[in-house]
Order: C-alpha cells, then sequence, then structure tokens
DNA sequence: ATAAAGTGTAGACTATACTCTATGATTTAT
DNA sequence: ATAAATCATAGAGTATAGTCTACACTTTAT
C-alpha cells in the first residue's frame, strides 16, 4: 500500500508518517521494476509498528524511546544486559505513572463533584 | 517560604516554578511590610498546587489544562455545565489511556521476555 | 490531452515546556 | 565592609513533535 492508504489505516497523517519514516522509525519499499517513480510501498508490519507508536506515545515515550521499543522487538536478536535492564526500567516508569493516573483522576472526580455542589 | 525553599520542597528548579508563576499557575505574595525588595513569599497552598501539577502533567496533560484544573479546584463557584462536562471528559481521557498503558506494558514484558530468550 | 489528485524531498514554521543567560538589586555571611 | 548568595525580570536558546509550504514529477480520471 501507498502512503495514502496507510494514512487512512492508522488515522496519522501523511505528514506525521513521514516524520516517523525520517526518523526511521517505518520504512517503505520501492518496487525495483517501475523506474518512473520512487513511491514507497508499506506492508502489514509497517501497521503494525505505526499501531505501537500509537499507543506509546500516548503513554508519554518519547519518539527515540518509541524507536528502540521497535528495534528489540522487531529487528533486534540482542541479549545485551543493559537493554533488558532499559526496558525493565520503562516497565517500572509505567507503573509508577499508574499511580499518578489514579491520583489525577481521584482529583477530577473530586472536582467534578465539588462542581455539582455548587449547584444546589 | 521563598522560591529556594519552594523549590526545595518540590523538587523543581526555581526556573520552572517562575515559568509557572508567569503562566499563572502559581502565585507569591511581596510582604506589603516590606519596601526594600519585592521577594514573593509562598504558602502550602502552592505546594500542594506543585504536587498537582507534577501529578498531572505525568498523566500528559497539558500545562494549560492543568491550570484549569487547579482553578476548579481552587478557586472556583463556577457551577457551568460545560466545566463539568470538560472535566468528565478529562477522566474518560485517563481511562482511555489506562488502556495504551496496559498494552504497552505487556508489550514491553514481551520484549524483555524475548531480550531474555536471546540470551539461551 | 489535459486537469486533478497523489507522491517525494527539502526546508520553514509552530506549539509546548522548559532552561539558561544577563542584568541589577538586595540580603546574608565573614 | 565586602564578598557570596539570593531574588526579580526579561529575553534568548533548546528539545520534542509535529505541521505546513513549495516545488517538481507521476499517475489517474474525464
Amino acid at each position: 500500500m501507498l502512503v495514502n492508504e496507510l494514512s487512512k489505516k492508522t488515522g496519522l497523517s501523511i505528514h506525521t508518517i513521514r516524520y516517523y519514516e525520517n526518523l526511521g522509525m517505518i520504512k517503505g519499499l520501492a518496487d525495483e521494476n517501475v523506474t518512473s517513480n520512487n513511491y514507497k510501498h508499506y506492508d502489514a508490519n509497517t501497521i503494525e509498528r505505526l499501531e505501537i507508536i500509537i499507543e506509546a506515545r500516548e503513554v508519554g515515550f518519547t519518539l527515540a524511546e518509541i524507536k528502540k521499543i521497535l528495534i528489540s522487538w522487531f529487528e533486534t536478536t540482542d541479549s545485551k544486559p543493559e537493554t533488558l535492564e532499559l526496558f525493565q526500567a520503562k516497565i517500572k516508569e509505567i507503573d509508577d505513572k499508574m499511580k499518578y493516573f489514579k491520583q489525577t483522576k481521584s482529583l477530577l472526580e473530586k472536582v467534578c463533584e465539588k462542581i455539582q455542589s455548587n449547584n444546589d
């Protein structure tokens, strides 16, 4: 599929997709049999990658961090203890953030209650 | 307390505290009895506000959004339905993000397993 | 055949959230 | 008394993540 279809399937703008491609987070391939253009084709793996990017950026990971996740998940046979430690640290970060989430949610619920009680 | 003490108590840099003050998220008051300087004094409420800011920014809320939360929580007697709806929407956002968190955590756990299995 | 739509590259522009530097004044420590 | 530390304001600089514009070329539709 070309970039337009990829954009529709992921909900990301063509600009954003190209931005991620420039960062090396995804990669399209030009058809070798076609010499007249340089149109890049994307496969199902690209969709999978973009879905991971969308998920992980919502969680607050930077694109540089997400790139490392993608490499470890799809490309690498790396078994370096540093890499393992990195991701274990990231899991801990998520757990910490979950705590903040619960606190913030509880605050927001109290704010809602307060607004509703102002209505009496 | 002055800005230096506030910085130590919250872990935020003096620059960041002033940045938040410029955005109107916190407010220090100069002592009226002292005319020689303009040193601003901060109270316990400022610490509470900064702790809310730290929590909510971890959750991915923008400073503009956090400012609204602070106003609704500390200043307002507002009972406008729009305000209520805004915060109910934010609570829903948190619930959605929680979903992404669980997915990303699960992916990271799989990445860790993969790295460990490469070690065999 | 020609106009509209799609593609690629490069670079400029924007928004958010800091972070740092410069300057000048005041306060505290020795 | 004077040096070091703290305070305030203003403005510049940085990092991240887009977002948009311009241009040239190709493909598709009519």
